[in-house]
DNA sequence: TGTACATCAGTGAACGCGCGTTCACTGATGTAC
DNA sequence: TGTACATCAGTGAACGCGCGTTCACTGATGTAC
Protein backbone atom coordinates (compact mmCIF):
# COMPACT_ATOMS: atom_id res chain seq x y z
CA UNK A 1 0.00 0.00 0.00
CA UNK A 2 2.74 2.26 1.40
CA UNK A 3 4.92 1.48 -1.78
CA UNK A 4 2.43 1.44 -4.72
CA UNK A 5 1.52 5.13 -3.14
CA UNK A 6 5.34 6.14 -3.26
CA UNK A 7 5.14 4.69 -7.07
CA UNK A 8 2.90 6.30 -7.44
CA UNK A 9 3.62 9.09 -6.32
CA UNK A 10 6.76 9.02 -8.07
CA UNK A 11 5.29 8.41 -11.24
CA UNK A 12 3.01 11.13 -10.64
CA UNK A 13 5.68 13.56 -10.10
CA UNK A 14 7.47 11.96 -13.02
CA UNK A 15 4.98 12.83 -15.29
CA UNK A 16 4.40 16.12 -13.73
CA UNK A 17 8.32 16.74 -14.23
CA UNK A 18 7.97 16.05 -18.21
CA UNK A 19 4.74 17.90 -18.36
CA UNK A 20 6.00 20.90 -16.98
CA UNK A 21 9.01 20.18 -19.08
CA UNK A 22 6.90 20.29 -22.29
CA UNK A 23 4.92 23.48 -20.51
CA UNK A 24 7.98 25.17 -20.36
CA UNK A 25 9.05 24.36 -23.99
CA UNK A 26 5.69 25.38 -25.07
CA UNK A 27 6.14 28.53 -23.38
CA UNK A 28 9.35 29.03 -25.12
CA UNK A 29 8.57 28.46 -28.45
CA UNK A 30 5.85 31.24 -27.43
CA UNK A 31 8.18 33.43 -26.33
CA UNK A 32 10.11 33.79 -29.85
CA UNK A 33 7.22 34.02 -31.27
CA UNK A 34 5.97 36.79 -29.54
CA UNK A 35 9.52 38.55 -29.48
CA UNK A 36 9.83 38.17 -33.51
CA UNK A 37 5.97 40.08 -33.73
CA UNK A 38 7.31 42.67 -31.10
CA UNK A 39 10.86 43.03 -33.29
CA UNK A 40 8.00 43.48 -36.00
CA UNK A 41 6.15 46.02 -34.67
CA UNK A 42 9.04 48.33 -33.75
CA UNK A 43 9.89 47.80 -37.68
CA UNK A 44 6.49 48.82 -39.53
CA UNK A 45 3.38 50.70 -39.14
CA UNK A 46 1.29 47.68 -36.89
CA UNK A 47 -1.13 46.90 -39.55
CA UNK A 48 1.67 46.27 -41.56
CA UNK A 49 2.81 43.66 -40.02
CA UNK A 50 1.66 40.24 -41.01
CA UNK A 51 2.00 36.54 -40.20
CA UNK A 52 4.58 35.60 -42.29
CA UNK A 53 6.63 38.23 -41.58
CA UNK A 54 6.19 37.36 -37.81
CA UNK A 55 7.17 33.65 -38.99
CA UNK A 56 10.16 34.80 -41.04
CA UNK A 57 11.30 36.85 -38.46
CA UNK A 58 10.92 33.61 -35.70
CA UNK A 59 12.15 31.73 -38.30
CA UNK A 60 9.66 29.19 -38.64
CA UNK A 61 6.89 28.62 -40.98
CA UNK A 62 3.22 30.54 -40.56
CA UNK A 63 1.52 27.96 -39.99
CA UNK A 64 3.85 26.44 -36.84
CA UNK A 65 2.09 30.30 -35.16
CA UNK A 66 -1.33 28.79 -34.97
CA UNK A 67 0.08 25.90 -32.67
CA UNK A 68 0.60 28.67 -30.23
CA UNK A 69 -1.80 30.90 -31.00
CA UNK A 70 -5.60 30.98 -32.17
CA UNK A 71 -5.41 33.66 -34.69
CA UNK A 72 -4.02 36.91 -34.98
CA UNK A 73 -5.95 39.30 -33.35
CA UNK A 74 -4.75 37.05 -29.66
CA UNK A 75 -1.27 37.74 -30.77
CA UNK A 76 -1.66 41.11 -31.06
CA UNK A 77 -3.55 41.31 -27.90
CA UNK A 78 -0.47 39.66 -25.92
CA UNK A 79 2.11 42.01 -28.21
CA UNK A 80 0.79 45.18 -26.56
CA UNK A 81 -0.20 43.76 -22.93
CA UNK A 82 4.11 42.86 -22.68
CA UNK A 83 4.79 46.39 -24.73
CA UNK A 84 2.97 48.03 -22.38
CA UNK A 85 4.13 46.70 -18.74
CA UNK A 86 6.56 48.90 -18.63
CA UNK A 87 4.95 52.56 -18.70
CA UNK A 88 2.31 51.14 -16.29
CA UNK A 89 5.06 50.22 -13.70
CA UNK A 90 6.26 53.45 -14.45
CA UNK A 91 3.51 55.57 -13.42
CA UNK A 92 2.93 53.28 -10.60
CA UNK A 93 6.22 54.43 -9.22
CA UNK A 94 5.52 58.56 -9.69
CA UNK A 95 2.06 57.59 -8.20
CA UNK A 96 3.31 55.86 -5.50
CA UNK A 97 5.93 58.33 -4.19
CA UNK A 98 3.06 61.24 -4.93
CA UNK A 99 4.73 64.92 -4.96
CA UNK A 100 4.38 68.22 -6.40
CA UNK A 101 4.38 67.70 -9.88
CA UNK A 102 3.45 63.90 -9.74
CA UNK A 103 1.03 64.91 -12.31
CA UNK A 104 2.87 66.38 -15.24
CA UNK A 105 5.60 63.92 -14.28
CA UNK A 106 2.79 60.86 -14.85
CA UNK A 107 1.48 63.02 -18.28
CA UNK A 108 5.32 62.98 -19.53
CA UNK A 109 5.77 59.69 -18.60
CA UNK A 110 2.83 58.49 -20.89
CA UNK A 111 3.88 60.71 -23.55
CA UNK A 112 7.43 59.46 -23.23
CA UNK A 113 6.85 55.66 -24.00
CA UNK A 114 4.12 56.04 -26.77
CA UNK A 115 5.80 58.67 -28.40
CA UNK A 116 9.03 56.18 -28.27
CA UNK A 117 6.85 52.58 -28.78
CA UNK A 118 4.06 54.43 -31.30
CA UNK A 119 3.14 51.46 -32.36
CA UNK A 120 1.79 50.01 -29.31
CA UNK A 121 -0.37 53.57 -28.98
CA UNK A 122 -1.83 52.86 -32.70
CA UNK A 123 -2.92 49.51 -31.49
CA UNK A 124 -4.44 50.17 -28.35
CA UNK A 125 -6.36 53.03 -30.30
CA UNK A 126 -7.25 50.26 -32.67
CA UNK A 127 -8.50 48.08 -30.16
CA UNK A 128 -10.47 50.21 -28.58
CA UNK A 129 -12.24 51.84 -31.80
CA UNK A 130 -12.81 47.99 -33.30
CA UNK A 131 -16.28 47.51 -33.21
CA UNK A 132 -17.55 44.65 -31.50
CA UNK A 133 -14.47 42.82 -30.20
CA UNK A 134 -15.10 39.50 -28.96
CA UNK A 135 -15.22 39.87 -24.61
CA UNK A 136 -12.09 38.19 -24.01
CA UNK A 137 -10.33 39.83 -26.74
CA UNK A 138 -11.57 43.27 -25.33
CA UNK A 139 -10.53 42.40 -21.77
CA UNK A 140 -7.02 41.57 -22.80
CA UNK A 141 -6.48 44.99 -24.86
CA UNK A 142 -8.10 46.83 -22.02
CA UNK A 143 -6.33 45.42 -19.98
CA UNK A 144 -3.78 48.30 -20.13
CA UNK A 145 -6.34 51.33 -20.18
CA UNK A 146 -7.64 50.05 -17.13
CA UNK A 147 -4.33 49.56 -15.39
CA UNK A 148 -3.29 52.84 -16.29
CA UNK A 149 -6.33 54.44 -14.83
CA UNK A 150 -6.08 52.19 -11.87
CA UNK A 151 -2.40 53.86 -11.47
CA UNK A 152 -3.72 57.36 -12.05
CA UNK A 153 -6.68 56.75 -9.66
CA UNK A 154 -3.53 55.74 -6.29
CA UNK A 155 -1.70 58.86 -7.96
CA UNK A 156 -4.96 61.65 -7.62
CA UNK A 157 -5.69 59.62 -4.05
CA UNK A 158 -2.22 60.48 -2.83
CA UNK A 159 -2.36 63.92 -3.54
CA UNK A 160 -5.57 64.27 -1.46
CA UNK A 161 -8.68 63.78 -3.98
CA UNK A 162 -11.39 62.36 -2.52
CA UNK A 163 -14.21 62.44 -4.63
CA UNK A 164 -14.78 61.78 -8.33
CA UNK A 165 -11.32 59.90 -8.21
CA UNK A 166 -12.04 57.42 -11.29
CA UNK A 167 -13.74 60.42 -13.37
CA UNK A 168 -10.63 62.36 -12.98
CA UNK A 169 -8.22 59.20 -14.27
CA UNK A 170 -10.52 58.87 -17.23
CA UNK A 171 -10.29 62.55 -17.68
CA UNK A 172 -6.61 62.00 -17.24
CA UNK A 173 -6.35 59.41 -19.40
CA UNK A 174 -8.54 60.76 -22.34
CA UNK A 175 -6.70 63.66 -22.54
CA UNK A 176 -3.46 62.02 -22.97
CA UNK A 177 -4.68 59.32 -25.02
CA UNK A 178 -6.00 62.49 -27.09
CA UNK A 179 -2.97 64.50 -26.90
CA UNK A 180 -1.31 61.21 -28.28
CA UNK A 181 -3.77 60.76 -31.14
CA UNK A 182 -4.16 64.43 -32.12
CA UNK A 183 -0.41 65.45 -32.94
CA UNK A 184 1.46 63.40 -34.84
CA UNK A 185 1.76 64.25 -38.23
CA UNK A 186 2.38 67.53 -37.83
CA UNK A 187 3.30 69.08 -40.88
CA UNK A 188 6.82 70.50 -40.76
CA UNK A 189 7.59 69.45 -37.58
CA UNK A 190 10.09 66.93 -36.83
CA UNK A 191 9.48 64.18 -33.88
CA UNK A 192 11.16 66.10 -31.50
CA UNK A 193 9.13 69.71 -31.72
CA UNK A 194 6.03 66.89 -31.71
CA UNK A 195 7.05 65.43 -28.14
CA UNK A 196 7.49 69.30 -27.06
CA UNK A 197 4.07 70.13 -28.17
CA UNK A 198 2.65 67.65 -26.66
CA UNK A 199 4.28 67.82 -23.34
CA UNK A 200 3.12 71.07 -23.33
CA UNK A 201 -0.66 70.51 -24.23
CA UNK A 202 -0.73 68.09 -21.42
CA UNK A 203 1.05 70.78 -18.95
CA UNK A 204 -2.18 73.11 -19.49
CA UNK A 205 -4.08 70.35 -18.39
CA UNK A 206 -2.30 68.84 -15.61
CA UNK A 207 -1.57 72.06 -14.31
CA UNK A 208 -5.41 72.64 -13.98
CA UNK A 209 -5.97 69.38 -12.41
CA UNK A 210 -3.20 70.23 -9.83
CA UNK A 211 -4.60 73.74 -8.55
CA UNK A 212 -7.91 71.42 -9.25
CA UNK A 213 -7.34 69.05 -6.43
CA UNK A 214 -5.51 71.45 -3.81
CA UNK A 215 -9.17 73.71 -4.19
CA UNK A 216 -10.65 70.24 -3.77
CA UNK B 1 -13.88 95.34 -85.37
CA UNK B 2 -16.91 95.89 -82.78
CA UNK B 3 -18.92 93.33 -84.31
CA UNK B 4 -15.95 90.33 -84.01
CA UNK B 5 -15.79 91.35 -80.81
CA UNK B 6 -19.34 91.18 -79.94
CA UNK B 7 -19.51 88.13 -82.09
CA UNK B 8 -16.28 86.79 -79.81
CA UNK B 9 -17.88 87.70 -77.23
CA UNK B 10 -21.32 86.00 -77.71
CA UNK B 11 -19.79 83.20 -78.45
CA UNK B 12 -16.91 83.09 -75.03
CA UNK B 13 -20.24 83.52 -73.46
CA UNK B 14 -21.65 80.69 -75.00
CA UNK B 15 -19.08 78.57 -74.54
CA UNK B 16 -18.67 79.91 -70.69
CA UNK B 17 -22.19 78.72 -70.20
CA UNK B 18 -21.76 75.30 -72.38
CA UNK B 19 -18.87 74.46 -70.33
CA UNK B 20 -20.64 75.74 -67.10
CA UNK B 21 -23.42 73.59 -67.52
CA UNK B 22 -21.00 70.79 -68.12
CA UNK B 23 -19.18 71.90 -64.67
CA UNK B 24 -22.64 71.63 -63.14
CA UNK B 25 -22.97 68.07 -64.22
CA UNK B 26 -20.18 66.69 -64.02
CA UNK B 27 -20.42 68.34 -59.69
CA UNK B 28 -24.01 66.85 -59.90
CA UNK B 29 -22.77 63.32 -60.44
CA UNK B 30 -19.89 63.83 -57.85
CA UNK B 31 -22.74 64.51 -55.55
CA UNK B 32 -24.42 61.71 -56.30
CA UNK B 33 -21.51 59.38 -55.51
CA UNK B 34 -20.62 61.13 -52.37
CA UNK B 35 -23.96 61.07 -51.60
CA UNK B 36 -23.94 56.97 -51.75
CA UNK B 37 -20.89 57.25 -49.80
CA UNK B 38 -22.45 59.06 -46.68
CA UNK B 39 -25.13 56.65 -46.91
CA UNK B 40 -22.80 53.68 -46.75
CA UNK B 41 -20.96 55.39 -43.84
CA UNK B 42 -23.84 55.33 -41.79
CA UNK B 43 -24.61 51.64 -42.35
CA UNK B 44 -21.72 50.64 -41.64
CA UNK B 45 -17.58 50.59 -39.74
CA UNK B 46 -15.58 52.76 -42.11
CA UNK B 47 -13.36 50.60 -42.92
CA UNK B 48 -15.86 47.94 -44.27
CA UNK B 49 -17.07 50.53 -46.70
CA UNK B 50 -16.05 49.45 -50.21
CA UNK B 51 -16.19 51.24 -54.08
CA UNK B 52 -18.16 48.49 -55.18
CA UNK B 53 -21.05 49.05 -52.82
CA UNK B 54 -20.93 53.08 -53.23
CA UNK B 55 -21.28 52.38 -56.56
CA UNK B 56 -23.99 49.98 -56.38
CA UNK B 57 -25.92 52.46 -54.25
CA UNK B 58 -25.08 55.46 -56.53
CA UNK B 59 -26.13 53.06 -59.16
CA UNK B 60 -23.64 52.64 -61.28
CA UNK B 61 -20.29 50.55 -61.60
CA UNK B 62 -17.33 51.10 -59.42
CA UNK B 63 -15.45 51.92 -62.53
CA UNK B 64 -17.21 55.57 -62.87
CA UNK B 65 -16.01 56.65 -59.82
CA UNK B 66 -13.26 57.00 -60.81
CA UNK B 67 -13.95 59.51 -63.61
CA UNK B 68 -15.03 61.75 -60.59
CA UNK B 69 -12.27 61.08 -57.91
CA UNK B 70 -9.02 60.02 -58.05
CA UNK B 71 -9.01 57.35 -55.00
CA UNK B 72 -10.20 56.01 -52.57
CA UNK B 73 -8.49 57.88 -50.30
CA UNK B 74 -9.73 61.27 -51.69
CA UNK B 75 -13.42 60.37 -51.68
CA UNK B 76 -13.52 59.62 -47.88
CA UNK B 77 -11.60 62.70 -46.73
CA UNK B 78 -14.58 64.62 -48.88
CA UNK B 79 -16.79 62.80 -47.38
CA UNK B 80 -15.68 63.26 -44.12
CA UNK B 81 -15.13 66.96 -45.01
CA UNK B 82 -18.64 67.09 -45.68
CA UNK B 83 -20.17 64.90 -42.81
CA UNK B 84 -18.68 67.70 -40.27
CA UNK B 85 -19.23 70.71 -41.34
CA UNK B 86 -22.44 70.51 -39.40
CA UNK B 87 -20.34 70.20 -35.90
CA UNK B 88 -18.09 73.26 -37.09
CA UNK B 89 -21.14 75.44 -37.54
CA UNK B 90 -23.04 74.57 -34.49
CA UNK B 91 -19.53 75.02 -32.11
CA UNK B 92 -18.96 78.52 -34.04
CA UNK B 93 -22.59 79.21 -32.64
CA UNK B 94 -21.84 78.50 -29.41
CA UNK B 95 -18.10 80.38 -29.27
CA UNK B 96 -19.89 83.40 -30.65
CA UNK B 97 -22.15 84.27 -27.77
CA UNK B 98 -20.45 83.10 -25.25
CA UNK B 99 -21.72 82.92 -21.85
CA UNK B 100 -21.47 81.03 -18.42
CA UNK B 101 -21.73 77.31 -19.86
CA UNK B 102 -20.04 77.46 -23.16
CA UNK B 103 -16.99 75.15 -22.61
CA UNK B 104 -19.07 72.75 -21.38
CA UNK B 105 -21.62 73.72 -24.29
CA UNK B 106 -18.84 73.10 -26.71
CA UNK B 107 -17.92 69.58 -25.41
CA UNK B 108 -21.30 68.63 -25.29
CA UNK B 109 -21.86 69.70 -28.90
CA UNK B 110 -18.83 67.87 -30.08
CA UNK B 111 -19.72 64.47 -28.25
CA UNK B 112 -23.69 64.43 -28.88
CA UNK B 113 -22.47 64.73 -32.88
CA UNK B 114 -19.58 62.71 -32.95
CA UNK B 115 -21.65 59.62 -30.88
CA UNK B 116 -24.08 60.22 -33.38
CA UNK B 117 -21.90 60.35 -36.38
CA UNK B 118 -19.48 57.70 -35.20
CA UNK B 119 -18.21 56.72 -38.36
CA UNK B 120 -17.15 60.34 -39.13
CA UNK B 121 -15.09 60.60 -35.79
CA UNK B 122 -13.62 57.35 -36.42
CA UNK B 123 -12.38 58.27 -40.13
CA UNK B 124 -11.00 61.35 -38.48
CA UNK B 125 -9.01 59.45 -36.03
CA UNK B 126 -8.02 57.14 -39.26
CA UNK B 127 -6.58 59.67 -41.19
CA UNK B 128 -4.64 61.06 -37.89
CA UNK B 129 -2.95 57.99 -37.57
CA UNK B 130 -2.05 57.01 -40.66
CA UNK B 131 1.46 57.36 -41.11
CA UNK B 132 3.28 59.49 -43.90
CA UNK B 133 -0.08 60.48 -45.77
CA UNK B 134 0.81 62.65 -48.96
CA UNK B 135 0.84 66.71 -47.98
CA UNK B 136 -2.86 67.24 -50.03
CA UNK B 137 -5.02 64.02 -48.47
CA UNK B 138 -3.61 65.59 -45.03
CA UNK B 139 -4.45 68.99 -45.33
CA UNK B 140 -8.15 67.89 -46.59
CA UNK B 141 -8.49 65.54 -43.60
CA UNK B 142 -7.16 67.74 -40.99
CA UNK B 143 -9.53 70.65 -42.43
CA UNK B 144 -11.95 69.74 -39.49
CA UNK B 145 -9.56 69.56 -36.64
CA UNK B 146 -7.81 72.99 -37.21
CA UNK B 147 -11.83 74.39 -37.71
CA UNK B 148 -12.88 73.42 -34.45
CA UNK B 149 -9.54 74.83 -32.94
CA UNK B 150 -10.32 77.94 -34.96
CA UNK B 151 -13.94 77.66 -33.14
CA UNK B 152 -12.27 77.13 -29.72
CA UNK B 153 -9.83 79.80 -30.11
CA UNK B 154 -12.87 81.77 -30.22
CA UNK B 155 -14.54 80.39 -27.59
CA UNK B 156 -11.84 80.74 -25.05
CA UNK B 157 -11.20 84.31 -26.34
CA UNK B 158 -14.52 85.22 -25.83
CA UNK B 159 -14.38 84.01 -22.36
CA UNK B 160 -11.42 86.33 -21.89
CA UNK B 161 -8.34 84.38 -22.31
CA UNK B 162 -5.59 86.09 -23.61
CA UNK B 163 -2.70 83.86 -23.06
CA UNK B 164 -1.84 80.53 -24.88
CA UNK B 165 -5.24 80.17 -26.64
CA UNK B 166 -4.31 77.98 -29.13
CA UNK B 167 -2.59 75.78 -26.75
CA UNK B 168 -5.85 75.81 -24.55
CA UNK B 169 -7.82 74.83 -27.64
CA UNK B 170 -5.59 72.20 -28.43
CA UNK B 171 -5.74 70.63 -25.51
CA UNK B 172 -9.97 70.94 -25.57
CA UNK B 173 -9.54 69.53 -28.63
CA UNK B 174 -7.07 66.65 -27.45
CA UNK B 175 -9.75 66.06 -24.38
CA UNK B 176 -12.84 65.40 -26.80
CA UNK B 177 -10.71 63.66 -29.33
CA UNK B 178 -9.37 61.34 -26.34
CA UNK B 179 -12.78 61.13 -24.46
CA UNK B 180 -14.47 60.13 -27.46
CA UNK B 181 -11.88 57.10 -28.20
CA UNK B 182 -11.51 55.66 -24.70
CA UNK B 183 -15.62 55.48 -23.79
CA UNK B 184 -16.88 53.11 -26.52
CA UNK B 185 -16.71 49.33 -26.19
CA UNK B 186 -17.58 50.15 -22.39
CA UNK B 187 -19.15 46.60 -21.82
CA UNK B 188 -22.23 46.07 -20.02
CA UNK B 189 -23.44 49.83 -20.56
CA UNK B 190 -25.70 50.93 -23.44
CA UNK B 191 -25.15 53.70 -25.98
CA UNK B 192 -27.06 56.15 -23.92
CA UNK B 193 -25.11 55.54 -20.82
CA UNK B 194 -21.74 55.24 -22.41
CA UNK B 195 -23.14 59.13 -23.80
CA UNK B 196 -23.68 60.51 -20.23
CA UNK B 197 -20.29 59.14 -19.00
CA UNK B 198 -18.70 60.90 -21.88
CA UNK B 199 -20.07 64.15 -20.55
CA UNK B 200 -19.76 63.99 -17.35
CA UNK B 201 -16.05 63.05 -18.40
CA UNK B 202 -15.81 66.39 -20.32
CA UNK B 203 -17.35 67.88 -17.62
CA UNK B 204 -14.29 67.50 -15.51
CA UNK B 205 -12.46 69.01 -18.13
CA UNK B 206 -14.36 71.91 -18.88
CA UNK B 207 -15.51 72.47 -15.39
CA UNK B 208 -11.63 73.10 -14.89
CA UNK B 209 -10.80 74.98 -18.08
CA UNK B 210 -13.68 77.67 -17.26
CA UNK B 211 -12.36 78.46 -13.66
CA UNK B 212 -8.45 78.02 -14.97
CA UNK B 213 -9.66 81.31 -17.64
CA UNK B 214 -12.12 83.00 -14.73
CA UNK B 215 -8.34 83.21 -13.09
CA UNK B 216 -6.40 84.06 -15.69
C1' DT C 1 -28.37 68.67 -94.43
C1' DG C 2 -25.38 64.89 -94.17
C1' DT C 3 -21.10 62.62 -93.01
C1' DA C 4 -16.69 61.63 -90.91
C1' DC C 5 -14.48 62.27 -86.75
C1' DA C 6 -13.48 63.48 -81.84
C1' DT C 7 -14.77 63.43 -77.16
C1' DC C 8 -16.00 61.44 -73.18
C1' DA C 9 -19.16 59.18 -69.69
C1' DG C 10 -20.01 54.70 -68.54
C1' DT C 11 -19.25 49.68 -68.08
C1' DG C 12 -18.39 44.47 -66.80
C1' DA C 13 -14.82 41.87 -66.29
C1' DA C 14 -10.46 41.08 -65.05
C1' DC C 15 -5.95 42.10 -62.85
C1' DG C 16 -3.16 41.98 -58.98
C1' DC C 17 -2.00 41.98 -54.45
C1' DG C 18 -2.09 41.16 -49.62
C1' DC C 19 -2.81 38.18 -46.31
C1' DG C 20 -5.15 35.18 -42.62
C1' DT C 21 -5.76 30.61 -42.31
C1' DT C 22 -6.02 25.63 -43.43
C1' DC C 23 -4.52 21.23 -45.66
C1' DA C 24 -2.22 17.15 -46.21
C1' DC C 25 1.86 15.49 -45.13
C1' DT C 26 6.65 14.48 -42.85
C1' DG C 27 9.57 13.19 -39.37
C1' DA C 28 11.08 12.98 -34.79
C1' DT C 29 10.14 11.38 -30.19
C1' DG C 30 7.78 8.82 -26.70
C1' DT C 31 5.00 4.59 -25.23
C1' DA C 32 3.25 -0.15 -24.78
C1' DC C 33 4.26 -4.81 -24.96
C1' DT D 1 15.97 -5.10 -26.68
C1' DG D 2 13.20 -4.60 -30.56
C1' DT D 3 8.93 -3.41 -32.90
C1' DA D 4 4.44 -1.47 -33.90
C1' DC D 5 1.92 2.43 -32.88
C1' DA D 6 0.54 7.10 -31.13
C1' DT D 7 1.52 11.83 -30.56
C1' DC D 8 2.61 16.07 -32.01
C1' DA D 9 5.60 19.95 -33.69
C1' DG D 10 6.56 21.64 -37.96
C1' DT D 11 5.95 22.68 -42.92
C1' DG D 12 5.26 24.48 -48.00
C1' DA D 13 1.78 25.13 -50.67
C1' DA D 14 -2.59 26.26 -51.53
C1' DC D 15 -7.24 28.12 -50.46
C1' DG D 16 -10.23 31.85 -50.29
C1' DC D 17 -11.60 36.28 -49.81
C1' DG D 18 -11.72 41.17 -50.07
C1' DC D 19 -11.02 44.85 -52.60
C1' DG D 20 -8.74 48.97 -55.04
C1' DT D 21 -7.95 49.87 -59.51
C1' DT D 22 -7.39 49.36 -64.56
C1' DC D 23 -8.57 47.59 -69.26
C1' DA D 24 -10.64 47.43 -73.49
C1' DC D 25 -14.66 48.52 -75.24
C1' DT D 26 -19.51 50.72 -76.26
C1' DG D 27 -22.48 54.23 -77.35
C1' DA D 28 -24.17 58.74 -77.12
C1' DT D 29 -23.36 63.52 -78.11
C1' DG D 30 -21.02 67.35 -80.08
C1' DT D 31 -18.07 69.44 -83.90
C1' DA D 32 -16.09 70.54 -88.43
C1' DC D 33 -16.80 70.93 -93.15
Amino acid sequence: MIISLIIKGTHMTKQGTFSRLKEQEKHLRREIIMEAAEKQFAEKPFNRVNMRDIAKEAGISPASIYRYFPDQQSLFAEALARGTKQVIKNVNAIASSASANSIDDAAVEFIDFFTGDDQYFRLMINFMLEVPVENELYEKANYIAKSLLDEFDLLFTNLGATQNVRLISHAFFATLTGIMTTFRNYPGKSRDEIMVHRKRVAGIISGLMQTGIRRD
